[in-house]
DNA sequence: TAGCTCTACTAGAGCGCGCTAGTAGCGCGC
DNA sequence: GCGCGCTACTAGCGCGCTCTAGTAGAGCTA
């Protein structure tokens, strides 16, 4: 068994497409320090303009880019924060795509991890850890609270759109529950709706809390004995599940559902539209996280805001205080929600 | 002006919750050398099943991770890929997802970068590019062929769905449009409509294939006097857009679109809808990628289906073959595509 | 016993960069 | 003339890891 060639480890890169510049080839082509290139590089003071115009021009004609991985690994801090989200959840990409800006303002790269069906979110996790994020910001995420809390003590990490019992050293960003739920029912019960269901997201994030908020919501308005809770999921199954639920139950239907949170009430319109059920004629429903779908496509669904623009901002930002050790772990910030009427809830007609 | 303690740069992490152990506290923790708990981890020959088990057992108490970015900055090879998606196009999440497992199945680890609003393609490609992706897999990338041929040159790139006309050193994976865009003309004329229009993607990746596939779908149906291309893009707006266009048109409403992608597609279904069209009965509208809020909601759109899982597996492996070298980029792979009926479309109805 | 092979390990260079501690050169005040 | 502060640079260590070249020791043969 002799090895063919010891040298050529297999897992080298074979060709090479003339390798990638360094700053030492940049450095080399002018005649200057690595250190030089990497100060003008840096944007630190301590070259003349005329330098730094020489080493960029170089830069650009050598194709040089800086390598993250090393300046990295050189680097006390990465400027990196990673960020977990589920790819199937519109929510969670509208939250990617607003925690961007403000990463960039205060100077954070960003690293993405999804957590897809074959690929659970420990691994993604891992993955955030191992590419070197400094803070961990996690969307809905739905694996233990005591794997949160290791995590926490670990590194920084800001936990979106989940509460959690316990006191991890973790940061908590998310909105009330209760006023967007409570004006849910408001806006159903004054439309004239007594026979509210809600299907619920089970464990999921957000989804005890807006249980807990329907049942108060239903019970301030004496509607204690409608109260009927139908077991869910935050995906478009779950919903469809549970619509298949109600049109299978003997009972009849409500005239109003509110899901917990907008795929799921995709799901029931999906199954209810199927089975001839008029929405919102003979049944209204409310979603909950006004996705960017449940407002530009024909869905048209009436569903509870969140601010993701400012959840993103103050994602980011709890993620930087705690790096900086401007204050000690364990925020809970909170936003208002507002509900937004659409299409797909209306008066109940008699029956 | 005494700086308080020179030794504490303003970016280093103040108090890292005790620091992250590295390989070398483990190796201390067992006496052994460095090296050899490098060669545990990355699974090497040359070590005794004791000893890995020791080593795996004290990582595990120390709670020791490897660092990705000091291991891609020491191999030659980083074994990751880079992704870059749009966040708003669920066709990409699509594609995403299932670009995982085969990554997974190859040894890649991935590293996603967004496109969004705040946040061009370059910036995207560039994050991806520091990060040390060894290949590049761009999702439908809108930058011009030249960038795509630059970044061609530099390192292995994989485009997916997008086609290029000239002969860039990539490698492209996409489906056929002409079969897909066929079976959508007879579709349907098979139901009995001859005004099918067609709203495009402008110069979206795609979009001219299509466009001309329908073209000569009109034409060999004998319908070229019916040919009509209303100006679109591959977003929700891009839809609403030219179905405002059509509806504050004079002349009649097609009874039939055919849209470039799926999110034009439910663009038009939205404000039709709310503007009182019925679909499918006055008009029937196809879309185009079968991206999952196509089935799974409500929506229920009649469009083309890419084989997602297979052009995820050809892309990915595509770049595995061009890092090993196995042979020159410049490869073109066209999987089949096929008409899905739900219920956008119909039989039109007289008028 | 030397000489071989094989297993199980170690030493040490180096990946591309950041950063601290320096230096050389210059103008300035006294 | 000297020290001083300033600008514009450089030297060189170290980040945490991989990998090549090597060694120590056991087990075997002749």
């Amino acid at each position: 068994m002799t090895p063919r060639n010891p040298r050529q480890g297999s897992d080298r890169i074979p060709a090479p497409r003339s390798r990638k510049p360094t700053m030492a080839d940049v450095a080399a082509e002018l005649g200057v320090s690595r250190a030089l290139v990497s100060l003008v590089f840096r944007d630190q003071p301590g070259a003349s303009p005329e330098t730094r115009e020489r080493v960029f021009e170089a830069a650009a004609r050598l194709g040089y880019k800086p390598d993250m991985a090393a300046r990295l690994l050189a680097r006390g801090r990465s400027k990196v924060l990673g960020v977990l989200f589920t790819a199937r959840n519109p929510h969670h990409v509208d939250l990617v795509e607003a925690i961007y800006p403000t990463a960039e303002e205060l100077g954070y790269d960003l690293v993405l991890s999804a957590a897809v069906p074959s690929r659970d979110e420990h691994k993604a996790i891992e993955a955030l850890v191992g590419h070197r994020s400094e803070a961990l910001l996690l969307c809905g995420p739905t694996i233990s609270e005591e794997d949160i809390a290791d995590l926490g003590a670990r590194l920084p990490v800001v936990v979106l759109g989940r509460h959690l019992k316990g006191s991890a050293a973790v940061d908590i960003v998310t909105s009330y529950d209760r006023p967007g739920a409570r004006e849910v029912v408001d806006h159903l019960v004054g439309l004239g709706h007594r026979d509210i269901a809600h299907v619920d997201g089970g464990s999921r994030p957000g989804a005890p809390e807006r249980r807990r908020a329907y049942r108060d919501a239903m019970r301030a308005h004496g509607l204690a004995d409608r109260i009927r809770i139908i077991p869910g999921n935050h995906t478009e199954e779950g919903g469809q599940d549970a619509a298949r639920t109600m049109l299978a139950d003997d009972a009849t239907l409500p005239t109003a559902v509110f899901a917990s949170n907008d795929q799921c009430a995709i799901g029931l319109l999906d199954v209810f539209t199927r089975a001839g059920v008029k929405i919102p004629e003979q049944v209204s429903i409310v979603g909950y996280d006004d996705s960017h779908i449940a407002g530009l496509s024909h869905i048209d669904l009436t569903t509870v805001r969140q601010d993701v623009p400012r959840l993103a901002r103050l994602a980011v930002e709890a993620a930087d205080e705690q790096l900086r050790g401007a204050r000690e772990p364990g925020a809970t910030l909170k936003l208002e929600s507002k509900l937004v009427v659409r299409g797909t809830s209306g008066p109940p007609t008699q029956r």
